[in-house]
DNA sequence: AAAGCAATATTGTCTGACAATAGACGTAAA
DNA sequence: TTTACGTCTATTGTCAGACAATATTGCTTT
C-alpha cells in the first residue's frame, strides 16, 4: 500500500515559495482569522503550493538551507539566522522552519541550543553519505572533482563487494543481477540503459551479504547521474562495456570471487578512461 | 562559540517521559491555561525534563521510535500509528511528534503522505551509515553478528584508506596520527587507550584525502564501542597491538602505501582473532 | 458491473502563547 | 582591579487549537 515514490529532498521539485525568497514583505497584515468560511480572500494565499510529493514547505526549506550550508554560504561554526528570521525571509510559519531544521539536524549539518541558535556543524560530522547531502554536495564544486572522488570510492568498495557477492549470493539475488545485466543489453535508450546499469550495481551490493554496503548504493546512483553526461554514444564502447558487465555477471554466477573482483576492476578502469578522456 | 557537545540521538540520556510510556492517561484534564503566573500547579508538570543536551522531547521521541523501527517492531511497509496517537501515547504535543518524525524521515526510515499516514521504508533505503541509525541497529541483533559485519567492512575500507593516507597526508594530518599513536602507548586506562585508538583511525580516514571516507568513521567508532568489552587486558597483547599501530604510523610517515596497507591488514587480522577467540 | 462522487481520516500548515536555557552585562564584594 | 554573583534578554523548546490539502474508502448512480 505505501506507494514507492522517490525519496524526499531531491531538490528538483522547484520549491514554489523560493520564487519570492528575498521578497521581504514586512507589512503583511495579519490574516483576519475571524472569517470562518465563505469569502475566500481571493488569491494571495499561495494558490497551489505543494503539489509534487517532495515539495512540502518544510522539505523545500530543508533543501534550500541544506544546499546553502553544503555550498559553503554558512561555513562550519557559523550561527545561522534564527527561526523567526527564516520564517520571515521565506514567509512560512515557524513550525515549518523548525521541521526543516530538524531534518538538517538529523543529517548532522546543524545543531542548536536555546539562547544560542543553530550553528553549522564541522564538516567531519556531516553525513555525506546521505542521499540528500550527497546531492547537494554534488552541485557545489565542479563536477570533475566530485566525480573523481566518487569514482575513487568505487574502486575501494566495488571489487570487494563483488567478490563477496560471488561467494554469498542467493539464487534470487543472482536472478536480479542477471536480469539487470540482460536489460542493459536490450535497452532502447541511453537513459534506459543507465537505469539498468544502476540496478545491476545495486543488486551486487545487496548480494554482498554485508548490510553496511547497501547504503553505499547512493554513491553509485550519484556517480551514474553525473556520469550520464560523459557516457559515450559510440557503439563500440557500448558493446565493450556490455561485455565487461557480462563477465562480472558470469563470475558471480559461477561463484568465482577472484575472477569477479578482477572483472570489476577492469570495468572501473574503463570508466576511469571515459572520465579522463573528456 | 558553538560548544562541541556530543551529537544528538545517542539514546543514552534515558528520556524522562519514556517512564510512563504505556501509561495511557485518557482523562488528563486540560491545563487551566488561564493562570498566567503565580500559582504553580505543584509538580505534575514534568518537573525537570530536558536537562542533558540530547534529551529534548522530540529527540528522545525520535530515538524511541527509531529504535523500535530498526529493532523490527514495525516491519518495512507497516503503517505507523498516526501523529495524534503518538501524541497521546507519550503525552507530548503533536508538534514534538512531527519534529521527531521529520528527523526519522531525514534518515529515510519513514515516509508519509496525507490521508495515508507514515510508513516504514524498505530496509534498503535506510541510511544505515548514519550515526544514530547505526547505534540503534547495533543494539537489536546480538553483538556478534553486528560486530562481524562492521569488522568485515573495516577490511574493505581501512587498508585502502591507509594507502591513500600514506600518499596524500599533509604534515598536519601526520601530526594528528602520530600524536594519537603516541597517546595510545602512554594511556593510563583502557578507556583512555581506546579513545586514542579511535582518534588514530579517524585521523587516517581524514588523511586519506577522500571526503567520502570520512563519514565512515562512525563505523569505526561503533566498532570500538562494541569491541571494548572484548578488549584484552593482557600486557603482551597490548604491546603487540601497539607495535602494529606504530608500524602503520611509520609507513604513513615514510609515505609507503603498500607497506601501510599491509600493516593495516595485519592489525585487522589480529583484531579478528580477538573477536573469534571470545 | 462500472464509473463517478461524497465522506472521511491523516498529514501539512499556520498562529499564538509560554517555558527553559545560557550568554551578556552590570553590580557588588574581595 | 578583579572576581563572583545575579539580572536581563534573545533564542530554541514545547504546547494548544485551528484549518487546508489530499487520497483512500465506500456509496451512489448509471
Amino acid at each position: 500500500m505505501p506507494p514507492n515514490g522517490r525519496t524526499a529532498l531531491d531538490s528538483f521539485p522547484k520549491p514554489a515559495f523560493l520564487e519570492f525568497m528575498r521578497d521581504a514583505r514586512p507589512n503583511k497584515e495579519k490574516s483576519p482569522k475571524k472569517a470562518v468560511a465563505a469569502e475566500r480572500p481571493a488569491g494571495v494565499r499561495r494558490p497551489d503550493a505543494a503539489r509534487i510529493p517532495g515539495s512540502s514547505v518544510h522539505t523545500s526549506l530543508a533543501s534550500e538551507i541544506g544546499l546553502r550550508i553544503v555550498r559553503g554560504d554558512y561555513p562550519p561554526g557559523t550561527i545561522l539566522p534564527n527561526e523567526a528570521k527564516w520564517s520571515e525571509t521565506f514567509s512560512v510559519s515557524r513550525s515549518a522552519v523548525r521541521e526543516a531544521i530538524k531534518m538538517l539536524m538529523a543529517k548532522s549539518l546543524l545543531a542548536s541550543r536555546p539562547k544560542i541558535g543553530s550553528w553549522v556543524e564541522p564538516k567531519e560530522r556531516w553525513n555525506l553519505l546521505d542521499r540528500d547531502v550527497l546531492a547537494w554536495y554534488a552541485t557545489s564544486p565542479d563536477r570533475e572533482v566530485f566525480l573523481r572522488t566518487v569514482q575513487e570510492f568505487r574502486h575501494i568498495i566495488e571489487p570487494e563487494a563483488t567478490a563477496f557477492a560471488a561467494m554469498r549470493r542467493t539464487d534470487e539475488q543472482m536472478a536480479e543481477i542477471s536480469q539487470a545485466c540482460r536489460e542493459m543489453g536490450e535497452a532502447k535508450s541511453l537513459q534506459e540503459r543507465t537505469r539498468a546499469d544502476t540496478r545491476f550495481h545495486l543488486a551486487i551490493l545487496r548480494a554482498s551479504g554485508n548490510d553496511l554496503l547497501v547504503p553505499l548504493g547512493v554513491l553509485i546512483e550519484s556517480a551514474f547521474d553525473h556520469l550520464f553526461a560523459y557516457t559515450t554514444r559510440e557503439l563500440d564502447d557500448l558493446q565493450l562495456a556490455q561485455k565487461m558487465h557480462e563477465a562480472i555477471e558470469k563470475n558471480i554466477r559461477l561463484q568465482r570471487p577472484d575472477a569477479a573482483r578482477n572483472a570489476v576492476r577492469k570495468l572501473l578502469a574503463n570508466t576511469d578512461n571515459v572520465i579522463r578522456s573528456r
